[in-house]
DNA sequence: CTGGATCCAGCACGATACTG
DNA sequence: CAGTATCGTGCTGGATCCAG
């Protein structure tokens, strides 16, 4: 029970429901692609091979339900809908960008402690 | 195997592999909690009720491989463990502030969306 | 005190087929 | 073209027991 809460707790914070989502598998490469500018489904489709559609679409109504993303549907025979991020959502691309900036900048050490310690056992 | 190469070069990229890292569950939580200073083995069993021994002790080895925490043993019959951050790890640390920091600022907006979002259907 | 090994449940994800 | 529903499965993570 304590546990429990503690659980609640911890997903009650902020910092870590922004977190979670970043850490996200597909997240960060939508959000990526949709720094690019506004995005079909289909090309997000072509431009994100690795994602089923099915991701792709939970991964978009997340963002769509968080505020980040917006979802505008120009309905015709043949449905067209387009992404693309909101001033919420460029915002906290941009801090993800710091976050992988920090990782390029320091991917070298980070694969340096990896051999070492793979390497000592 | 497109998808596969695609998967395994989305493995390999820097952003993604420190990404999945601050998403980690507990990782953050780690992190925060040595960011006040080193602590023993049992100490973080203590602060952080909702992870199991086992987790833990993967989250540390997981971060000890990257670099980010140094573990050390001050071996005696009642072994004595203690993590701590290296500088890398405080650098990270100092980048997950950052996120931190945006979530509160933000987790309004976010909050807000979600009713608007969960309330229109 | 620390942490590895094992067993098992829950769920997250992918594939497929279907609606509009 | 865009999205949903269903089903099967592989992996993640918790509980427990055991060793140094």
């Amino acid at each position: 029970m304590t546990r429990e809460a503690y659980l609640n707790a911890v997903a009650a914070c902020p910092g870590h429901q922004i977190l979670d989502r970043l850490g996200d598998k597909w997240v960060s490469l939508v959000l990526k692609e949709l720094g690019g500018g506004p995005r079909r489904s289909g090309e997000l489709n072509r431009a994100l091979p690795g994602a089923s559609r099915k991701m792709l679409t939970q991964t978009l109504r997340g963002l769509e339900r968080d505020g980040l993303v917006v979802r505008t549907t120009t309905g015709g025979a043949p449905s067209k809908v387009e992404y693309r991020l909101t001033p919420l959502g460029a915002s906290l691309h941009g801090v993800m960008l710091e976050v992988v900036g920090w990782a390029e900048n320091h991917i070298a050490e980070v694969d340096a402690a990896r051999s070492a310690y793979d390497g000592n056992c």
